[in-house]
DNA sequence: CTGAAAGCGCTTACAG
DNA sequence: CTGAAAGCGCTTACAG
């Protein structure tokens, strides 16, 4: 393959200044409006990239976004979310011409900030997305500290230290008890996901909020995300005296594992059994019955995202920006409560 | 923040070299081993690490492979082989210090090349994984051509220009086709994926191989990838004068679409139709019936990947690997066939 | 509008 | 075992 076309190749083979180069492929001025043509015209038929390296050590950005997934690698895999999420992120990255650098990690906070901090350190990175805040985050104070510029997935924070795009957990909280309340149900249970998620907190504090304005009973319990660990509490919870009609689940997957474990219990759904899933994907529509369940425009999340760090790296800090509301989609999961 | 620290700095400070403090930190002789620990001392209290950039300037590696996701979004979104893909990519690469460099695109693979030599030119990354192998897929020869070290996903490739992972898909079909047969089936049908994939083809070799070898009929027809796609090959399929009494589909969201096509046609699974996913994954248990699926250890095959990549990016290439058989696993979606 | 030069932060032969 | 120096491929003031 040989020695790779570098710039002063170029320039030398055009006859003019490494500089002109430089300024002709960055639409600098300083370049006469021909040489600015041959240059280019050069670079195309060469093939030549700037090399990376070189430009962020004279002082540029690196135009690489950071993001680490830190969860167990079988909900990573099982939950679609990330995914698309991910695929938000990167439309806007890569129309822009940005890059994003991935790391996939299992359940360990304390490498997420290693990480963090090698890839600041080692000038990989002008940002990062952080994903999934938890009960006293410390991930906020170490890219505070460090400098590194950042957007938060959570919030809204009070200091507003980094921008923060937040949900309105408690609007759809209340979205999905009206739906179950129109519906008759009284006894309805909450699966929530793990309190150290703070959308999870939030969410438990708008189911609340919400059963109370209707004036109707909801339990929450905690369960972790899999699909055992569903099937596990949906069965302790039918086997109650007084079970509930409906159970809310944090996300397709565990409400299947919930269905799953009531028909196995003779318990029908949605006849006997209301089923919710807080996250809608494109699976609720394919399996039967269908799953009733909140939906997001989760792509537009990840765009949303990447969009507030892109702008706080050039220098535009927007603070608390509000994601868009979630939508009910109301599919065969849910029904009137038995009498 | 002010200035970051640099290796000059630290060579002030410790009143040494910068070679010193280099060949110290990275493990070199022609330091003292009290000098080496002084220096590792004071960059772990600083919190210093090498500037990536400057580290490749001087000649050696990114230590970045890069992976292009060029599918829809949607099927990206549905399918959780690509996250579980890639966090097996991910383990391995993160173990030994590397990073990964991601794009996703929809399905354009001339973007995808472009990325490939974009990445390359700019120096970016020292490797790349190649997935979904299509029919004469330009980009063996791109990254041929250009001289970036790749590992293909597909094969066996026939010169071996770059390393493969080739599966035996013939063996895979063998599996799906006998377990039908044994449980008496006689008219089958494969819903296949796009041709375009190399995968594809030799499933659809494999199935019609292994049908001729106990003499069983299986029709193969070429479906999208996608919920509804499926469903309509479906209910095309049940409505024929004799329809099949068992469908082998692509993945365990296009059986999930057949099978909720079937079922709005008043056909019951297993009872009136058996249904078999080539991909297992998480989901196949939770649904009811669940599905019976080929199962493979896809985490495995992104770790092989990469280990196969950073062997020949050190100099070693592995040739052809072929990598571990399925394993069938049978669950509720398939039954005897009717009478 | 253009060219010569310094500098980004490392690595690595090359002398001592 | 250690230090002074060149070089990686760019960008960017600074003179002309």
């Amino acid at each position: 393959m040989g020695r790779r076309t570098t710039m002063s190749d170029m320039a030398r083979q055009l006859g003019i200044s490494k500089a002109a180069v430089s300024y002709a492929l960055n639409g600098q001025p300083g370049v006469a409006a021909t040489t600015r043509e041959r240059v280019l015209a050069l670079a195309q038929e060469l093939g030549w990239h700037a090399s990376s390296s070189a430009r962020a050590l004279s002082g540029s950005q690196t135009k690489v976004v950071g993001l680490v997934l830190s969860r167990s690698p079988d909900l990573l895999t099982t939950e679609t979310f990330f995914m698309r999420f991910l695929a938000g992120v990167e439309s806007v990255l890569s129309e822009r011409g940005w890059s994003l650098l991935l790391r996939v990690i299992g359940d360990h906070p304390e490498v997420e900030i290693e990480t963090y901090e090698r890839w600041w350190g080692e000038r990989r990175i002008d940002g990062v997305i952080l994903l999934d805040e938890r009960y006293r985050d410390p991930r906020v104070n170490t890219v505070e500290r460090v400098g590194l510029p950042a957007v938060l997935c959570g919030g809204p924070l009070k200091d507003a230290a980094i921008p923060c795009l937040w949900t309105d957990q408690g609007g759809d909280a209340a979205l999905v008890v009206q739906h179950l309340a129109e519906l008759g149900h009284r006894r309805v249970a909450h699966l929530a996901g793990p309190a150290e998620f703070v959308h999870e907190r939030a969410r438990r504090r708008g189911v609340r909020r919400a059963a109370r304005a209707v004036g109707i009973d909801v339990e929450t319990i905690e369960a972790p995300y899999t699909g055992p660990g569903a099937g596990e509490r949906t069965r302790e919870l039918l086997t109650r005296p007084e079970p509930p009609t409906a159970i809310i689940y944090a996300s397709d997957v565990t409400a299947l594992a919930g269905i799953r474990a009531a028909t196995a219990m003779g318990v029908r759904v949605p006849d006997d059994l209301s089923v919710v899933s807080w996250d809608d994907s494109q699976l609720a529509g394919l399996v039967t019955p269908s799953l009733t369940a909140l939906s997001r425009d989760t792509p537009a999340y990840g765009r949303l995202a990447a969009e507030v760090l892109l702008d706080l790296v050039a220098g535009s800090h927007r603070g608390r920006v509000q994601v868009d509301a979630s939508v009910l989609k109301a599919r065969e999961s849910t029904a009137a409560a038995p009498d």
